[in-house]
DNA sequence: GATGAATGAGGATTCATTCAT
DNA sequence: GATGAATGAATCCTCATTCAT
């Protein structure tokens, strides 16, 4: 039961922050959202830092990126499902986007983002395995791949949370294409 | 002399942004920075968010650069110019990925986000507009294209700013080389 | 104890009030006055406003004393005691006064205060149920006679308090005779 | 010329107050509405305290209450012409009541109401020359008659302002018979 | 006289954190 | 473990007043 109560606060802080964003969220609208006392938080939790990491790493395995991707895709249906992911977790990444300003300062929640992310490009690496790697370059751009692929959809998906009237589809479009473009010989 | 005053502090509040960060930025810190009475600050704008927005403007004034890019210039030059840009402006950059999480909740400076992301945007676009646009492929296609790679540069600055151990030159050598492999025929 | 606490905030806001007037109250001078950090002031009560209502319901809560006057009393003593009443409740009735005007520009405490006067109008009209309703006049009339004395009698009290050498028992001797002098047949 | 600023100094004050009521008004506000800058109010006056005095005897003189009245009138055709005074200058009053309360904290503003009600004063006892004075009764209680019938109609336009539902006419109306009737013999 | 920038004290309010029960 | 009251520092903002030009 305590670590259900536990569980309980990080799932109302990680509800919260969706909901009202970082700077709007309160030590005491996290316990109001999780049905504690105010008193409760700093039971379980040093400090409210402390707590929001927790959080961001229970909305980060929630999103278990892509970890459980079938095994055998083209690459034009990974960036299908690259779209429904981005579209189904949208409240996800526009929180992180909030968190990487935040991050800059809080070096707990910092390392939490670079788990993320490096969780991420795994994944992404996974599904580009077979994309020829690329260009007979080296081993450093091999590794690399991943980082600019992920990197992209994420300088895209800014774009879209920033402006209602982005064209994401043509972005993550044109990115595709630019990695299916095989070149010859 | 008053416009002088007005603007000593909205290059304090830049200042002070850029070295505490958005969330530890007060209103007093950044009189302090301008060495104005605290009281000044709202003689001159309205609220801290006014404020905010014209430093920010003022920040983004400063780094057009890539406005007054060369007009001939190879991609791979360009790349170059990319990279020296990123880290000559690092601390604007990581203050503008603050900002973007801040801008979901205060809509004045996702407008000025906004104008900053088109400005670059056309200047991506000036530099490639040799690049065979791309792959024979529709007007959506060649529009979404700078929006792909200022993007994918973001993406990648992200990462640098989070992870110092990150590759950053190798990720904007394997995105610049994407674009230059020129598909034959 | 958190009930208690309360109260002696609302208690410290009417000393306060009536002390130093409305316009000098600070929450910080009530938080001294109830002796409570001024922090608490705001955990119990949402606004500044939101305690002053209180206090003042709790001022009118003190004065309530009409209500539980004697069944049969002549006009005559009734004003008697309307005269002891008066300079009992001398500072009561100077912020009740004061926050006329601040009424004018704050619903709730407007409210507080037309709930205030109903009270008294009632008080008045038990008071006077015996004089000849008078003048064989309309319901209308009859009605509006407990209006006519209370505002009667704040209008010679307003002139009490704003001249220490106004002759108020006249000026109530004044207005009980008009009352008393009664038409013949 | 002046002359003629410090009088829109006044009359800029006196509107704004009207407008916005004491409270909310300020120094800058009254030189917007004045069309004045700022730092000529405190040149003129050398304190707010002092300018919103002679606003207040601006206002007052411009109510010049029932000075230039008819001579020769009835009681009837006297609170007639209450109703109509009151009405035309509700604006006024509703001031009125709110500086109640301040002058009960600023000395010079008192003084100012003193004299005001003084004339009024006059006036009423002028109106009500004729009415037998009041039934065989001391020269106190003559001196009295006209503080009572001022404060009662003071005391049913509080009401009156205080609470849209009121009935102000039947109440003025009540006033007005209590006069009337003629005691006899 | 006139101007508007400058000054800084003081206002209400929020909030992470602590503590006694 | 659990509770919610208590604490007080810090926040943005307002404002009467002063001052240099």
């Amino acid at each position: 039961m305590p670590e259900e109560t536990r569980g309980r606060i990080i799932a109302g802080a990680y509800q919260t922050l969706i909901r009202q964003g970082y700077e709007a969220t309160s030590v005491k609208d996290i316990a109001r959202e999780a049905g504690v006392p105010p008193g409760l938080i700093h039971y379980y939790f040093t400090s409210k830092e402390d707590l929001l990491v927790a959080a961001i790493r229970y909305g980060c395995n929630q999103v278990i990126p892509m970890r459980e991707v079938p095994s055998s895709l083209t690459l034009g249906e990974a960036f299908t499902l690259v779209k429904t992911h981005l579209s189904t977790h949208r409240g996800f990444y526009r929180l992180l986007f909030e968190m990487i300003g935040v991050s800059f300062h809080h070096e707990h929640i910092a390392q939490e983002m670079r788990d993320f992310i490096g969780e991420q490009r795994a994944a992404v690496e996974h599904l580009v395995r077979d994309v020829p790697t690329t260009r007979g370059s080296s081993e450093a751009a091999a590794s690399a791949l991943p980082s600019v692929i992920w990197g992209a959809v994420m300088g895209i998906l800014f774009q879209d949370l920033l402006d209602p009237a982005f064209e994401t589809e043509a972005a993550i479009d044109a990115l595709a294409r630019m990695l299916l473009e095989e070149p010859r010989r």
